[in-house]
Order: structure tokens, then sequence, then C-alpha cells
DNA sequence: CTAGCTACTTACTAAGTAGTAGGTAAAATG
DNA sequence: CATTTTACCTACTACTTAGTAAGTAGCTAG
């Protein structure tokens, strides 16, 4: 380990998933190369290989510590005793807070990609995306429970659909720098569940 | 001339576009080179950038193209006198039938990238989502006007959900190999709408 | 009939891509 | 104190990328 490493030692995974993290979200998994993240860390290309030895394996990483991230603000949600309303008011809030950081949903990103990736990352994004579904799937049931909810149709579809108008709203706010966009589609997918 | 091109002559461009858009609309544009269509039609990458001098001219053939096409969809609709409830219905058929196609709408693919686009085909996405919206706006009134659309939200933003959802939808059916989702959500627009 | 135009080709370039081989300084371990 | 491990580096490779220069076969208009 060098001197330089003193202060930050060994986080230096962390930090290129980081910033590969950031170039997927904004410019997606096909547009972004290893002397990107080298440029911006100050560090040689190979001293990325020697941390994740493939773009796939990043890849990979990337999207395990995207999810366990998600799933731990999920569990979050889940601790603080609140109605089925206001944890769907929370789970939206999530995304809105990635919008306002100028970026895509990573998974999302990824899902658009979804063809040119390998197959390791695709079923990574799966497992996210059924993760993500399944949560709002059990919230949207206790919602008809708790009566905090009103709606009509199957929860899993139901949780479907709202996961990709998210994706979708998100994408194109961001193409329009548009941040409303996203605001009003969450405004109406809450008043459609009866919030 | 050569004899070989007496067939289809001069329509090269367009087998040029055909190829271009199937590889944008399944892998998206940093996804895919002139060497890839070159291959597909058995020419060389010169004889591609004699047509089409860069890649970005490229792009942006292929958005004005499909803007076009759209619109000549939209203006066969508008031709049927049909109530704007049947109008949202073929509106959202032609979505169906580019996934059934097992391809991904081409500007809802190209927003994903959109960071990455040059100038000219941001531009030209901007105009076709404009023109989207604003057709699916001016429906939305008419349902007003008809009766046969029942909602309670301004038009104009419910048309940006509508596409929303839609591209949204789409990409994460292709991405889960499930059109039953796509149609799920298909249902579950019109029938916010009264229909 | 010839000059130019169309629609290509071969053969190339410069830059970028992921990835590797081998070395090195410093820290950790025995 | 000697050895191993960690975290890099320099210097490369093989390949792909968009793009270009210059040539050519055949058609077309004057």
């Amino acid at each position: 380990m060098r001197e330089v490493d003193v202060l930050n030692r060994s986080e230096t995974p962390e930090r290129i998933l980081d910033v590969a993290q950031n170039l997927v979200q904004t410019r997606g998994y096909n547009a972004f190369s290893y002397a990107d993240i080298a440029t911006v860390l100050h560090v040689t290309k190979a001293s990325l290989h020697y941390h994740f030895p493939s773009k796939a394996a990043l890849g990979l990483s990337l999207i395990a510590r995207y999810e366990t991230r998600f799933r731990l603000l999920l569990d979050v949600i889940d601790a603080r005793n609140q109605t089925a309303a206001e944890q769907i008011t929370s789970y939206v809030a999530i995304y809105a807070g990635v919008l306002a950081d100028h970026r895509m949903c990573m998974c999302g990103m990824l899902a658009a990609e979804f063809e040119t990736l390998p197959k390791p990352m695709q079923s990574a994004l799966d497992h996210f995306f059924g993760m993500n579904e399944s949560w709002l799937e059990a919230v949207l049931r206790k919602g008809l429970a708790d009566a905090s909810l009103r709606f009509a149709d199957e929860p899993r579809s139901l949780a479907q659909f709202i996961v990709a108008a998210l994706e979708g709203a998100m994408m194109l706010a961001r193409s329009h720098a548009d941040d409303g966009r996203f605001h009003a589609a969450e405004r109406r997918l809450l008043a459609s569940l009866g919030i």
C-alpha cells in the first residue's frame, strides 16, 4: 500500500464502482470505457483491471452493489411502521432523489441495453427488478388490508406497472431535462392508488 | 449503377436505414457499428459512408424517417373518423406491434442514450416526442368533447404520462421477454381513461 | 463519343477498445 | 529480518471504431 492510499485505504474498488455507476447512469454501459474511469480517478487502466478483471465483472459488481443498497433503503422503509400509502410514497421518493441528482436509475438504463449485456448481468438485472416488484406487491397487498390504498387490479401486475411507469417517466424527464414530468407522473401514480 | 442493383435500384439508403434501425431498436445507438451494417448488407463500410457520411448523419436520418412514418400512422388514425377512445386504442396498438416484432421503440431506446447523442439527434428526438404528445393531447381533449374518455387531469401532462408509461412498459417487457407485462400496462392505461 | 455522375471498391489512418505481461514500492505477515 | 501480498505502474497486444483517399465499372446527358 502506498502513502497516497493511507487516507482511503483499500476503498479503491468502491471509488471505481462510484465512478462507473455514475457513468452508467448518465451514459450507459456501452458508452463508457475503462479509460473514462481511469481519467477521473487518476489511475491507469491496468490498475482498474487489477480490481475488476473484466468489464463484465465490473458491471456485475455494479448491479450487485446497487441492489444491496436499494434493498437497504426498502428495509429502512419497512422498519418505519408506516401505512402502505406512506411506504409507496417513500418508494417513489427514492426514484425522485436519483433523478434530482441528474441520473437515470442504473438498472433502468441497463434494461434498455439488456440485449447487449453479458448473461450474468442480465440475470442480476432480472433479480433486481424481481426484488422491487415483490416488495411493491407486498406493500400493495398490505395497503388493501390497512385500507390506506384503493385499487382494483392484481397486486403483482400493478407493481410491475408502477416500476415500468416510474422508469419510463424518469427516462423521458431526463432526456427532456424536465423533472416536472417525473413529478407529474409520480402524483398521477399515487393518485391512482387513492393516495 | 451495377447489374446487382437493377432490381432494387437506388434504394440502398433505405436498406441501410432498415438495418440500422433494427440494430438501434434491439441494441442501441452506441452498441452498433458501420461494420455491423456492412456485414448484413454484404457491402463495405466505405460504401455506407458514401450514403451517410457520418454515424451522426445516419442517426439523424434514422429519426427523421421514424418520425415521418409514425406521423403517417397517426394521420391514418385521424382519417378513420373514430371516437377519441378508439383512436387512443389504435395508438397503443402501434407500440404493441413494435414490441411483437421483438423491438424497442427506436426513440425510446435513443432517449436512454440521450446524453451520448450528437446535438442534432437530441433535437430530432425532442421533436419526435413533442409530436407524439401533441397528437395525444389533442385526442384526449377530443375525448372529453365526444365523451368517449373520462379523466380528471390536464391533457398535456396526461399525454406525457401515457407516452412515458408505454415506453417504460415496453422496455421492461422486452428485457423480461414477457409481452404480457406490456399488454397489462396497455389495459391499465386505457382503463384509467374510462375505456 | 465523351465527359461526368452514381454507386460502389480496395486499402488505408488515427484513435479508441478491453485486456495482459511483467515489474516495483510499500505494507503485512511469519 | 525475510517473505509474501497488495496495489499499483509501464508498456504492450490484438482488435474495433469512425472515417478517408483514390480508383473503377457502368450508366446517362450533351
